[in-house]
RNA sequence: GGUGAGGUGGGUGAGUGGCUGAAACCAACGGUUUGCUAAACCGUCGUACGUGGAAACAUGUACCGAGGGUUCGAAUCCCUCCCUCACCGCCA
């Protein structure tokens, strides 16, 4: 949620911003509507506070008065405090109102994008902020698609998997699961070895906890919900560990906090069809392991630099050809104020898939939830939160698998090895 | 799931209708003093929004788990919900 202040302040960046993100100039209005509407709610609240000042002055005297025995003298009094009664309830019911209005203005507004983020709308639009140089790799005749590898190996299984749950669930099994198993491990030790502290989350959150990271209100359908005790499943450890800090002031010298967590990640993906939801392209539950930091706003870009150099470390220990995407206006996600997409280049498909997102959200998520770290002059001010997938597995298994397939079976990347305890899928060992 | 007891500031904890935004103690921060450490003493010590102010600050309002209600007036009384603890039941 964006500042009203940032938005009285800064109109004309407000209104660049929310153009890079294909804002037409009658959606612009609103700013104009959420600023007389501020304006509104501070002449409520001054009127309400004077009426509510007079209230209980006048209600100390009557106490007063009772104690002295001044009986007729106080109930004189009482009968004027219930005409300010009258109207301080008129005039609280018009400011909740109005501060309702407001909130549901400003939800709709999404964040500012940085001013290095491209223009443009859709996918096509994104740049590419770094580019894959050497060659691709290209595979022999006859090389197979990750779902059909995952078949002839019998390390997942689609069709077990929409027998027990549904389509968008698979089921890994024998050297699949134990490959993910070390995907996950390896992501951790190195998070943790890049100092951030692990976390594990309850994968179910409360409404609050999903406002908080901007899931609710926009990204509701995308959400599995138990309405029975009125919770979500997670899409992401984001939403569980950035919640962690909500409502807190953090000392400045605990700054940047730096937290990571393994999840799996439960999403509908409604209204996705056709090829891009083959095998584990996109699907229903899939693990990852993310990052998320919250930062000193001076420090924030900086921290977004190492994130995306320590998820760039972690593909090319893992052998795999990606590039980083800087996402357009009309792309990046709500929150969000700046988002570095990774993608992996999948050689049988001849695809390149997102496995990774880092992102500042600047104060946006912060706001949202009131995370703030007390200055040098002693005022709360609201910290910077960032996070990236570090990183999100089913899409790197597909890689792994399509890339490294040959004659003798599927290579597994060194690093991996001593975390799977095997070197090859398919192989002698 | 059942029964009982509770939820007050960073912590412990007082407070059962007005003099309590909240005692006291601890922690923290600033200072004084002793050669350092320690101790003692003095002071500061919640958040949000509004108003005035360039600011420091002053001032108003709200907040004692959350939301409603009663009352001239609620931390205090009533209702609903949430959470914590104890015991019982169930259970990986």
């Amino acid at each position: 949620m964006l500042e009203i202040q940032y938005l009285r302040d800064q109109k004309d960046r407000v209104l660049t911003g929310l153009r890079k993100r294909g804002f037409t100039p009658e959606r612009l209005e609103i700013l104009d509507q959420i600023v007389a509407l501020d304006d509104q709610r501070k002449e409520i609240q001054t009127r309400l506070d004077a009426q509510l000042n007079e209230r209980n002055t006048l209600s100390d005297e009557i106490g007063k008065l009772f104690k002295q025995g001044q009986t007729t003298e106080a109930n004189a009094l009482k009968t004027k405090v219930q005409t300010i009664k009258e109207t301080v309830e008129s005039e609280e019911q018009q400011l909740q109102q109005v501060k309702s209005d407001l909130e549901n203005l400003l939800l709709t507004l999404p964040n500012i994008p940085h001013v290095s983020v491209p223009d443009g709308r859709t996918p096509d639009d994104n740049k590419i902020h770094q580019a894959w140089e050497a060659p691709l790799p290209v595979l022999p005749e006859g090389a197979q698609p990750h779902w059909e590898l995952a078949e002839k190996y019998n390390i997942i299984d689609f069709k077990l998997g929409a027998f027990i749950t549904g389509s968008g669930f698979p089921l890994f099994r024998g050297k699949g699961a134990r490959l993910q198993r070390a995907l996950i491990n390896f992501f951790l030790d190195r998070a943790r070895e890049a100092g951030y502290e692990e976390i594990q989350p309850p994968l179910l959150v409360n409404a609050d906890t999903a406002y908080g990271t901007g899931q609710l209100p926009d990204k509701e359908a995308q959400m599995y919900y138990v309405e029975r005790d009125d919770l979500y499943l997670i899409p992401t450890a984001e939403v569980p560990v950035t919640n962690m800090y909500r409502g807190q002031i953090i000392p400045e010298a605990s700054l940047p906090v730096m937290l990571t967590g393994y999840t799996p990640c439960f999403r509908r993906e409604a209204g996705s069809y056709g090829a891009d939801v083959k095998g584990l392209n996109r699907v229903h539950q899939f693990d990852k392991v993310e990052i998320v930091r919250f930062e000193h706003p001076a420090n924030s870009y900086a921290a977004l630099e190492t994130m995306v150099r320590h998820v760039a470390g972690l593909m090319e220990s893992l052998e795999l050809p990606y590039r980083i995407l800087h996402l357009c206006g009309g792309d990046m996600g709500f929150t969000s104020a700046l988002t570095y997409d990774f993608e992996v280049y999948a050689a049988a498909q001849q695809k390149w898939l997102e496995v990774s997102s880092v992102s500042n959200f600047e104060t946006f998520q912060a706001n949202r939830m009131k995370v703030r770290y007390r200055d040098s002059q002693g005022k709360t001010q609201l910290v910077h939160t960032l996070n990236g997938s570090a990183l999100a597995l089913a899409r790197i298994v597909a890689a792994l698998l399509e890339n490294n397939q040959g004659e003798k079976g599927i290579r597994i990347p060194e690093v991996l090895v001593p975390y799977t305890g095997f070197e090859w899928i398919g192989g002698d060992s």
